[in-house]
DNA sequence: ACATAATGTTACCCACCAGTAACAATCGCG
DNA sequence: CGCGATTGTTACTGGTGGGTAACATTATGT
């Protein structure tokens, strides 16, 4: 079985990486390998090819990261950075209103599974890396922790008594959408993740 | 960053793979490759450290089945097959009584989430694969279909008239429970997958 | 016991890839 | 401009692992 099996060559070149302003070449690495990472895993993806994609080359990617792995925990700390933004988005869309708030949410994460942005690059890391005493999953458990701390205190202000049990029925629906939609067909369960959402919101509002 | 890095290489050592009987090689080398498969994911398992664990060797490996690729379709399949039985041991367990059967259900896919079972060898081993041209996304996709229909018509044989909706809902659970326990620590959102089950097999009995 | 097939053992080839060394080009700022 | 720092290019090393060839050993059935 061949290692490197980028099934779509392609899209190595300009992946949206390299903006017309040129931003600086650890930046670019760091998207490009974000990218590839999630879309095609790590062990499929050399770092050469993630170079390439940054339009740099490896040696600039060796001197930013000193290693393949501290590149990956990069991206993870990015990934985790980034995805604590929502909740800021959602105060700032309806300050104060917490139930329209998780309204908005159930749309975020429905819009996530629909988009090609589907797979979640840290659950998928911690797929494919299961050694635990690795650095890389005290990364990963500490940004599905504060999500967890985030979403719960949502539901609480909400008005929801049973704020941590909704919110992990919630975790579990929009994670397992997440996996399901790169193991079944288009069609898949997760096609329902809204209603299912929605649903158990209902169940636990009153 | 290591390509092998089995964090438990004891392991390797009579796991199962070998009764007291005898089994023939390609079964053991079968059974070790799904069990270093799931645990350790495809590309971080060699296949000489397989044939090791099934107390075998690599060449008996490669005549049993031509590649690595082939002995993972191989692996997918049994799997597949293994988990259908569940529905008969459902219906042998209450005969005729579909909502204990669905009871029944939950309580399986709960042990399983807090078994050392708990990742899903089909959804991993998509994760890893990312090119959907590649057989093994059929086998894939076709086992969780045929899992969906089962799961349906168990809920509506309940009683449910939204029995697909409820399914998938079920599925987006279980799914979710079984990915999250390889990310998060273990008191992760995974614990609460039985209460979600029941709510949400609740909001669909009335 | 004999022949045949199945299994085990060793050694090897080859491709791929993480990581490095040395040198060339280019950028940025005074 | 000029000079140091950053980036780019090429070529290489070392290790790993999929896959194979040749031969040795052990089971199986008649």
């Amino acid at each position: 079985m061949s290692r490197t099996e980028l099934h779509d060559p392609d899209i190595a070149l300009h992946s949206g990486c390299d903006g017309e302003i040129k931003r600086p070449p650890r930046e670019r690495i760091l998207n490009s390998a974000s990218e590839l990472f999630r879309t095609h895993g790590i062990g499929a993806v050399g770092v050469e090819i993630i170079a390439e994609l940054a339009n740099s080359n490896k040696m600039t990617l060796y001197r930013h990261f000193g290693s393949k792995e501290e590149l990956l925990c990069a991206c993870l700390r990015m990934h985790a950075e980034k995805t604590t933004e929502i909740w800021q988005s959602l105060e700032d869309r309806y300050p104060g209103d917490a139930a329209k708030q998780l309204r908005a949410w159930v749309e975020e994460v429905t819009d996530v599974v629909f988009s090609d942005n589907s797979a979640c690059l840290l659950a998928n890391v911690a797929v494919e890396q299961k050694d635990p005493n690795h650095g890389i999953h005290r990364i990963i458990a500490d940004a599905k922790e504060a999500y967890r701390v985030k979403l719960t205190d949502l539901c609480r202000r909400a008005g929801v008594a049973e704020a941590e049990q909704l919110a992990d029925a919630l975790t579990l629906l929009f994670e397992g959408a997440r996996i399901i939609s790169q193991s079944a067909g288009p069609d898949g369960p997760h096609q329902k993740l809204k209603q299912s959402c929605l649903a158990m919101i209902n169940a636990f509002s009153r």
